[in-house]
DNA sequence: ATTTATCTACGATTTTTTTCGTACATTAAC
DNA sequence: GTTAATGTACGAAAAAAATCGTAGATAAAT
């Protein structure tokens, strides 16, 4: 997955939260935040679509617009960059920013242990 | 702390490692990943001086830069951002895609986890 | 059926980021 | 003391990203 500029990681959100939109839609949630104008928006969604960023359905006459990457790809894709660029490799040392700096629920914690109880059964013993 | 660009956070990380240096220290360091001209840096981190980016001691002839802000206020920064883009706000998700996605050291997580439960002691059993 | 609204395509402009050349000053080498 | 190397400043070009206007096609409203 080709980095999204910042405009286009907007879009996406849209994309990713809705399933799927028309650029009207889109940019009627962009224009809830900001101002831009309708050609605007278009312009980067037919952008995103020939980057391979998204896919599209032109079968009816407003075409429907769909993130041709899943968020969790994202993620991963994001969180890998960032671990590399500013936490020098170490997924721990962002893990436990993230962790320290935000408030997060015991509740919340609890889920986070009981995974890693998990993680570390189907490792078994090793590393 | 305002964004910086793909090419000034490869300045930041430079500086962050070193604690700080001259501009020709950084271009050497850029040089061992990719060819950049040494007034290309230059310039990069003259403006990252005005936006605020970086701190210069200018009392020798060839200056001494800093990063105005700590690896540890970045990492804040753009975890936070990062939570709010594409995470919906959860920080508990990204840490769980963070611990799933990655070969993570049994050590390693046994040290999250103890954090994990010092984060719940220091809270008592509120929330 | 004519007008109005809505859509895409496309080009052009503006803004931001990246890149580098040149001028000029200072230090180091010879 | 010249010459070469190394530094900053500054302007401008090139590349990338964001913005918008206009044209032309289709659909909806009247």
């Amino acid at each position: 997955m080709i980095k999204p500029t910042e405009s286009e990681l907007e879009v996406l959100q849209i994309l990713w939260e809705t399933g799927g939109s028309t650029v009207r839609f889109v940019n009627d949630k962009l224009n809830e935040h900001r101002e831009v104008g309708y050609t605007t928006t278009l312009k980067i969604m037919q952008l995103m679509h020939e980057k391979g960023l998204l896919h599209r359905d032109d079968s009816e006459r407003s075409h429907l617009y769909t993130a041709q990457y899943s968020r969790e790809v994202a993620q991963k894709t994001f969180l890998d960059r960032l671990t590399e660029t500013v936490f020098g490799g170490s997924a721990m040392r962002l893990v436990m920013q993230a962790l320290g700096n935000r408030k997060t629920s015991t509740s919340e914690l609890d889920e986070i242990k009981k995974l890693i109880e998990q993680i570390e059964k189907e490792k078994g013993g090793n590393q």
